[in-house]
DNA sequence: TTACAATACGACCGATCGTGCTATTATTCG
DNA sequence: CGAATAATAGCACGATCGGTCGTATTGTAA
């Protein structure tokens, strides 16, 4: 029994590419399901309820998170290298086109910080755990006097952090051509 | 004749109290008008359409925030003091109470920023303003010599902005309570 | 190939969506 | 005060929402 986990995938899949335009609670079931090429009710026997399905969308964003992002910056050497990599990873993920409407978290924190509920806490967790380890790749480079000690890693990620979300804004909605260049340079005044 | 107008304002100011933490779209017509005390098609005839309704809620956000973020800062003396109340001003109104879900432009343009239309550009329009106005404010401050001329003043705004938007998230998905020290923090190593 | 379970479908539910049309109040002005 | 006008309510519309259920189809293991 195999057809069922494939379909599945297929649907979280096609769901997260609309979730990052139109929001988690944007997706419908009827316009998805006609996406993916079921009926709504077949599409909805994979889930309990649409929160489920928006959990699993979650969960696969996380997963590509961790694929993209944070596993090709671990094979770079610890130290500034590691920190340059997870930077640059973020940007290619936020301008990537393979997510057509940008980073799907910055989206769905906007949608549920004021959201009680499993989601938001999620949310947050995972929003905690890549601050602290941006936190714990800037502290080993501080040890290495790769990166100036002038702050905590903490307050560097969390420059850090702001200069990618400036990106984000720059790029998709101004659409100004010189913003990844402006990321880097910041990038270079945060950690120089 | 001036009922028509007062109750119009009311729409809109209860209207955009509820899009903070909805979003644009996420506001019904009868959830807000049971919310104003107006049946549907009562309040419905203030506006076309609800992108009227949506636009004008989106004039008025502009409105107060040139009232309570620029305007004051405007009054302070040219240079660096005007560039730290600007900054300052958006930190209050990002984490004002009377905004309960943070900056609505954060909102709004993660929701409209991949969907064409009349919002986005107004979107879009005032997100250029303000970043030229800070830059300009920046740029007053560095003949004066009170910022330094590491970078030019475009790139010194692009860093503040990413600073206010990390503090954002950092305070309404995360609630951490260091978040403003931080965030003062980063300015200060912006223009230092 | 048969039999059973997994999967998908179609019809349908009550609720709500944005949006008109019409009648009835309120309000303002002469 | 009365007439003109603006503001609001009532009602209904087609569409769509998330969700349920019984049934048909399909895939899989024996």
């Amino acid at each position: 029994m195999k057809k069922g986990p494939s379909t599945r995938q297929m649907i979280v899949d096609t769901a997260l590419n609309q979730s990052v335009r139109l929001g988690l609670e944007g997706v419908s079931l009827g316009n998805l399901a006609e996406d993916v090429g079921l009926s709504k009710s077949g599409l909805f026997a994979h889930f309990k309820s649409k929160e489920a399905l928006q959990l699993a969308v979650l969960e696969e964003a996380v997963g590509r998170y961790m694929r993209l992002v944070v596993e090709p910056a671990l094979k770079k050497p610890a130290g500034l290298p590691r920190v340059r990599a997870l930077f640059e990873n973020y940007l290619d993920w936020i301008a990537g086109e393979h997510e057509a409407g940008g980073c799907p978290f910055v989206t769905f924190v906007q949608e549920f910080d004021d959201r009680p509920g499993a989601i938001r806490d999620i949310l947050a967790k995972s929003q905690r755990q890549w601050r602290v380890g941006l936190a714990s790749a800037i502290a080993i480079a501080m040890e290495k006097r790769e990166i100036a000690r002038r702050a905590d890693p903490e307050q560097v990620a969390f420059e850090l952090i702001g200069a990618a979300l400036a990106f984000q804004t720059s790029l998709r909605l101004l659409g100004e051509r010189g913003c990844r260049v402006r990321a880097l340079a910041a990038f270079d005044r945060i950690t120089g």
